[in-house]
DNA sequence: CTAAAATCCTGGTGGC
DNA sequence: TGCCACCAGGATTTTA
């Protein structure tokens, strides 16, 4: 599942063969993958000129001329990759772009969750959910006034992107066990140094992804390296790489969680 | 207001 | 081996 390195990494790879790019025609293979609906979504963007991406979370923001947002969602199981015009889609495309100077950008989702958006407004959509995790509007103050006086518990609330955009469930984990933190504790009863100290594990650990190219499982991802550097996600059963205690597996809102038993305590206010 | 649960979707998996 | 129920998971929507 795509998070921000992922996203980031996906973002790297395809900028230099679509940017400046055209778009000469487009198909839709999935009805529900784009708003509006096909035709009209295809009608907007052909003969549009793509001339830059850049990320908001997990969010994927094509600037097109004339002026025109596309927002894009890989959510679950969603992969974008440059391929040659001439050759066949493959087998989980939802989407093709076909570009002036024969490449195509591909929009490939097993699942069929992901989404393309043409909006009125992204600015004001964007501003639902929290900064970019690694954007300077992710101060440690902000997320010091964000965390107090909530009553939720610290993993639901950096899953929600409500208060801060781009963390999934893998880094939410590893950032969780990095600062020492139960991912159930009460968010509004971390202390100030729990605070910045998971703050900062937020980041360094996005940034160490972003370097390995994302983290590789299933046949979903096929990205980076990052998976041999997880400390606790899909480790259940295995040793704390801090302590040596045995990592545990709960259901916490729905999602596994993974974290060390000893290292991470709940702590009451 | 918060919070939990249902929803979407399909390949993979565990049980029998 | 085959069948099937169930699981994973991001974000939105619905329900409590």
């Amino acid at each position: 599942m795509p998070e921000l390195p992922e996203v980031q990494f996906t973002i790297e790879n395809i900028t230099p063969q679509i940017s400046s790019n055209t778009i000469v025609a487009a198909a839709i293979l999935h009805s529900k993958v784009c708003q509006p609906e096909p035709a009209q979504f295809i009608e907007i963007l052909e003969n549009r000129r793509i001339i830059g991406l850049s990320r908001h979370g997990k969010w994927i923001i094509f600037q097109l001329e004339p002026p025109l947002t596309m927002l894009l969602h890989l959510r679950m199981s969603g992969r974008l990759f440059v391929q040659n015009t001439q050759d066949v889609l493959p087998k989980y495309c939802v989407a093709a772009l076909h570009l002036d100077g024969g490449h195509t950008l591909v929009f490939s989702d097993m699942r069929k969750f992901g989404r393309m958006l043409l909006l009125e407004n992204t600015a004001d959509f964007l501003k639902k959910i929290g900064p970019d995790a690694l954007s300077p509007a992710f101060t440690k103050e902000y997320f010091y006034s964000g965390l107090k006086g909530t009553r939720q518990k610290i993993k639901p609330l950096l899953l929600s992107q409500r208060l801060v955009a781009g963390l999934g469930n893998i880094y939410t984990d590893e950032a969780c066990f990095a600062a020492a933190i139960h991912p159930a504790q009460n968010a509004g009863a971390l202390n100030t140094a729990e605070i910045y100290r998971l703050y900062f594990e937020i980041k360094r650990i996005l940034q160490a992804a972003i370097a390995f190219g994302g983290t590789s499982f299933d046949a979903v991802w096929a990205g980076g390296g990052y998976q041999k550097q997880l400390q606790v996600f899909h480790r259940q059963g295995k040793a704390c790489p801090r302590c040596g205690s045995k990592i545990e597996k709960i259901k916490l809102a729905g999602r596994s969680t993974h974290f060390c038993p000893k290292c991470q305590k709940i702590r009451e206010a």
